[in-house]
DNA sequence: CTTTTGACCTGACAGC
DNA sequence: TGCTGTCAGGTCAAAA
């Protein structure tokens, strides 16, 4: 389900109950996620205070005492801000506890999320080392991106949903990303130019920064640290709209399979 | 090295 | 009602 706009929106949201606070206890109901949790990561956490609630990508990083807990809530996952004495519903797997009264609760029905321990710096963990820049920063230029492109035969789509190129842009935003430069997904990423390349940097950049603006894109189960879904869905031009009338041309939006993802275009206005 | 494919899971929905 | 097949916001590891 998240994708960059709606990990930041739950960090946003889950932040304020965090940061300053002492995790009392956690509670582990469903060991097998993306890795297994460690039997001992409760005894690990427990008396810490959280020192700093930040994304990196579609990662959420609690910094603790000793050490940093990584959060990662794959296809299906969420995180509230519940009263700790909640009843668990179902697929509610892992419960940290804060100050005795409330909880972080991540539910995730399949399991594709990831909670994950590391006591060294982040930045050189396995999962950090090989990540691309963030799209919103000031490293993602028209200049990364021609370069990243030049030598590549894929497709451009495939190429922004790398996380190795550019970090937290997966289906629905790169669709979005790509209509809004006038990109069809399936061009080779070494035919863009590098006047295409600051168009889709910068389309990039608009549809993450108006997605975060609408608290992220809920299509069946995303919700913030509140419960709260994301109303980006009604903004989007193509995805999910296979068929329906293109908001610039009136052609019917078209569905293709690339690398076994629906890809959403129009054929009129992307080329 | 890059690119492609399979794997991991559950649930919703369409069609019979 | 209930079965089967398809699809879904991600991404790692192995194969090609």
């Amino acid at each position: 389900m998240p994708e960059l706009p709606e990990v930041e929106t739950t960090c946003r949201g889950i932040a304020p109950h965090c940061v300053g606070h002492r995790i009392t206890g956690m509670v582990v109901r469903q060991h097998r996620l993306r890795w297994p949790i460690p039997r001992n990561l409760p005894q690990q956490v427990t008396g810490s205070k959280i020192h700093t609630v930040t994304r990196r990508g579609k990662y959420l990083l609690l910094t603790l005492d000793h050490g940093t807990l990584i959060l990662h809530l794959g296809m299906s996952g969420s995180l509230r801000i519940v009263d700790a004495d909640t009843p668990a519903d179902k697929h509610d797997h892992v419960d940290i506890i804060i100050n005795g009264k409330r909880c972080l609760r991540l539910h995730d029905p399949r399991r594709f999320g990831a909670v994950v321990w590391t006591a060294g710096a982040v930045t050189q963990h396995k999962l950090f080392k090989h990540l691309g820049p963030e799209p919103l920063s000031e490293l993602f230029t028209d200049a990364y991106l021609h370069e990243r492109a030049r030598k590549r035969t894929c497709n451009i789509k495939t190429l922004i949903m790398n996380a190795n190129i550019v970090v937290g842009v997966g289906n629905i935003y790169a669709c979005e990303a790509l209509f809004m430069a006038g990109i069809r997904p399936t061009l080779r990423a070494d035919k863009l130019s590098r006047p295409r390349c600051a168009r889709l940097v910068i389309a990039i950049q608009d549809v993450l920064r108006q997605a975060i603006k609408a608290g992220g894109t809920t299509l069946r189960d995303f919700t913030d640290g509140d419960g709260n879904p994301g109303y980006f869905k009604q903004q989007l031009h193509v995805y999910d709209r296979e068929g329906q009338a293109c908001h610039q041309c009136g052609h019917p939006v078209k569905r293709v399979i690339t690398v076994n993802r629906s890809t959403y275009y129009c054929s009129h206005c992307q080329r």
